[in-house]
DNA sequence: GCATATTGCATAGTATACTGGTCAATATGT
DNA sequence: ACATATTGACCAGTATACTATGCAATATGC
C-alpha cells in the first residue's frame, strides 16, 4: 500500500541497532567514539535518533565489519533498478 | 576474511544507486531537488559519492517508496543483535 | 547541423553536524 | 550502601553540509 516508515522512525530504528551492536562489543560510547576518532556526543546524536552524516554511520558500520555485506545490499539494489531500466 | 570495502566505496556506490533509480523515474537532478525540497547541489553532491547527512538519503529514499524496505531490514538486524546479545 | 536541457564543478553565504567540555541522572560492580 | 562508570542533556566554538548562483561541458531532441 503506501509507506508508513517514516524518516525519523529510520533514524531511530539505526540509532537502537548501533546501540544494541555496540552493547554486543561490550563497548562504552566513549571507547566507540575513541575507536573512530568522533566525539561521544557524536555517538550519543546517532543513537539517539539525531540527524547524522553517513560518514559518521558508515564508520561505525566498518568498525563492526559490516561494509562489504551492506555493499553487496548496494551492488544488488544497483543491478535491479538498470535491469528495470534496459526493459524499455 | 578482512573488510575490503572502504566508506568511500559506499557512498559512490549509494550515489551510482540514488542516480540510477531517478533516471528509472525519468526525473531530472533539478525536479528530484523540487521533489525534496532541497537544492540541486545536495542532489550532486549525494550522486558524485561526497559526504551527506542521512536526511538527505531518506528523503530520497522515501520519495522512491523504499522506506518500508529499509526499514524492515534495520528491525531484522536489530533483532539479531538483540538476539545474539540474550545468548551470554 | 542547431537549439535546448542536463549535468559537473566552482564559489560565497547560511544552516547545522561535530567537537570538547560540564553536570545531573542513571546504571554497574563490589 | 557505597564508589565508579556510563549515559543523556546542554552549551559555545569549529568544521562542514546545504543553499543559491553562475558557467562550461555534455547529453538530448529536432
Amino acid at each position: 500500500m503506501f509507506e508508513t516508515t517514516e524518516i525519523k522512525d529510520i533514524k531511530e530504528g539505526i540509532g537502537e541497532y548501533v546501540k544494541s551492536i555496540r552493547k554486543l562489543r561490550k563497548l562504552s560510547q566513549s571507547e566507540l567514539a575513541a575507536l573512530l576518532s568522533v566525539s561521544r556526543t557524536t555517538i550519543q546524536n546517532l543513537e539517539a535518533g539525531n540527524n547524522f552524516t553517513v560518514d559518521t554511520l558508515l564508520k561505525v558500520m566498518k568498525e563492526f565489519d559490516l561494509l562489504d555485506q551492506l555493499n553487496k545490499h548496494i551492488q544488488d539494489a544497483k543491478q535491479h533498478a538498470e535491469a528495470t531500466q534496459s526493459l524499455y
